[in-house]
DNA sequence: CATGAATGAGTGTTCATTCAT
DNA sequence: TATGAATGAACACTCATTCAT
């Protein structure tokens, strides 16, 4: 009879649940992005789960209702970063239709989300490499099994840079290793030295690019 | 006048002033020694002064004679760290006669040390990078002003290359600092990824070798 | 009148209401049972509700509605353990004809349970002594009041020997409070100390039975 | 020079020394006092290093200078109650000549003991029954090896009454077995049921010592 | 020169329990 | 009936550091 299949008591209980859920949700949210702050202003080895409790003005006990422990809330930091970082390659070889220019956009994209989310990217591949191949949890299995498969567009790209012939024979992995330990050495050190500067992280790259250049062959 | 110009009592003080030195440099380096043992034990996060202090059988108490706190003395333990390291570049620059010889001497060498010292490097280039460009104490300042001059090897190298015709125009700071970067974005990467064999580096390493050398003009 | 004295909404009432009880009577044994397994993997220290209320797939505030703390949970627990106790004991009683007989069963029943159900022995009579003589809950009220009447049929035995003639004259309690005392006595300490095995556990009870009977009378 | 052999310095040294020790010997009574009260207090479950350190106003740091740990801290106070243990069966034995009178009264010592000191039976002899065997810290190992060996007494009466033809043939370890546990049944089940009352264990004693020369030969 | 005593701050984690729904 | 959210209290333990001696 007319507007629903459910009772009405039932509505309200669905409606009710799905208030609670957000709400949860929601503080989630909030747990992450206090853990995120206090991880980029402490530091990896003096961040504490009571500091994240603390900043967003609840009991550290309820930061257990949302991650198992101080590791979880951790990897949860990271795999968020993780999956910008996959987003914004995935741009990057989007943005552009020669093989060429996919590699370049690629690499681009790459060097600036090192520089804008150094914090992340110190996580992701210099303090906790293990979390690279660790698998997902269920919540985000649908996207990939492990973050690693961020770098699936890279291989691709030299993949089809092959194809195009502007690349040399040779194993497609070990070029995409090369190119990763490159991008990754300019980044890193960037964020790793105070002294050094953005710009010159972009000079390093386009230098690195020129090389490349020299390296790959005329189409 | 006989022996000496100072008094006799001057001499005795002399002497005792010495010999205390002496114990005290000696108490010094065991300090040191037992803290880079624990360090490269523990690692950086869990390495403390209490158990440096059991290991000497000193209390911890004592540390603080010789090293204002702990950061100091773990920042002696990197400097040592700095000396190996610039004695295996310059080792590698006087192992060979050409430019370009010595360039890939270098290189080989750099990846040695951070494969071997892999807790040392963590130090010197991912975790406490303002290690780098602290000023020595003055201990150490006789032999360079900051751990960073251990570069200048290199970038002597890249001007006899310039010299020698082999690279490009262009300002040779800049080179440098891209061949570090990249050897660094390869040891870095290695150590921080437990997947990533040495034989994988160092195929890197080749490989990376193949295209500077296809980016470098023929003498 | 038909098949019922009360209305018939009455009885649908009833059904329902019997119902529910038969449901929530069936939750109460899987918290129970839970809690025992629990428990005797645990241990009384370790033992916690968040774990029973895991174990069953149910909230920890649901344990609240069927107990009105951790401690009558325990307590409950602990009953069930007496009503074995109380079940072996009788059944020794009722292995044998002779009170000499009847006595020696219940001697090793004792013993046996002892040694099979530690966990629960060492709670109902090392470490919550109060649980002997608190006074059961209403679901438990029709066997008897409280656990010590499990000794009932202790005391009954030496009853029927002194009425045999072959127990001296004196307070039958005494003699049955000093036969517990001396079986609890090898069971306590089995169970305690680890380097006493069960085998020496049978040798005490039986030298015990031996010096019983210098001291107890021919018939 | 004459008053002593050593400097004035060292004097001083040696004093200063000796009242640092004496100072740092009370601290650590008040500890263990305080710990032995609060565990009193709280029983096993519930015995916490904070509350010691609130209790004698100090930081629960400090505890960690003078105990490695809190089962250091508790086993300590388990050994004093082995030494006053042991104090007080061999006084029994030397209160008596004939070993059947030995005997008795080293079973009321016993008695004596545990209805005295019942925090410190239950730890030593039904919650960790382990530190029975624990070999001593270098402090106390003068004294004996073990905590057990305070039973070395027992075992020797036993022996003295097998010598003196009142004990019937049978291995003597077997019959201290049965003594001690029987006693400890008594009071074990009088420390752990409240209402048994320190009279009824004497009594129960009595009974037990009649049962036991029924049990033991004329001399 | 060396130390012993002492501390304050901090850590992650677990638990029984309450309350509104 | 059952639950989810939340908490306060507690725990053992570790650390770098200070201070008087």
């Amino acid at each position: 009879m007319a507007t629903s299949s459910k009772t009405r008591s039932a509505r309200i209980q669905a409606k009710s649940a799905s208030r609670r859920q957000k709400r949860k949700a929601e503080l989630r949210r909030k747990i992450i992005d206090a853990a995120e702050a206090l991880f980029l202003e402490h530091g990896y080895e003096h961040f504490s789960l009571r500091q994240v409790a603390e900043a967003i003005g609840y009991s550290p006990t309820t930061i257990y209702l949302h991650f198992t422990d101080k590791d979880e809330l951790l990897f949860t930091v990271v795999l968020e970063g993780f999956m910008r970082f996959a987003d914004m390659l995935n741009a990057g070889y989007a943005s552009a239709e020669h093989p060429r220019d996919k590699l370049t956009a690629i690499s681009r994209a790459y060097l600036e989300f090192g520089l804008n989310y150094p914090v992340h990217y110190r996580l992701m591949f210099m303090q906790r490499g293990e979390f690279l191949t660790r698998t997902m949890p269920k919540e985000y299995a649908d996207d990939c099994d492990a973050p690693i498969e961020s770098f699936a567009v890279l291989t691709r790209t030299l993949e089809e840079c092959q194809q195009a012939g502007i690349l040399r024979p040779g194993n497609v992995m070990d070029y995409a290793n090369l190119v990763w330990m490159t991008i990754h050495g300019i980044v890193a050190l960037t964020i790793s030295m105070e002294y050094i500067t953005h710009a010159e992280a972009e000079k390093a790259l386009a230098d690195y690019e020129v090389m490349l250049h020299s390296f790959l062959l005329p189409a």
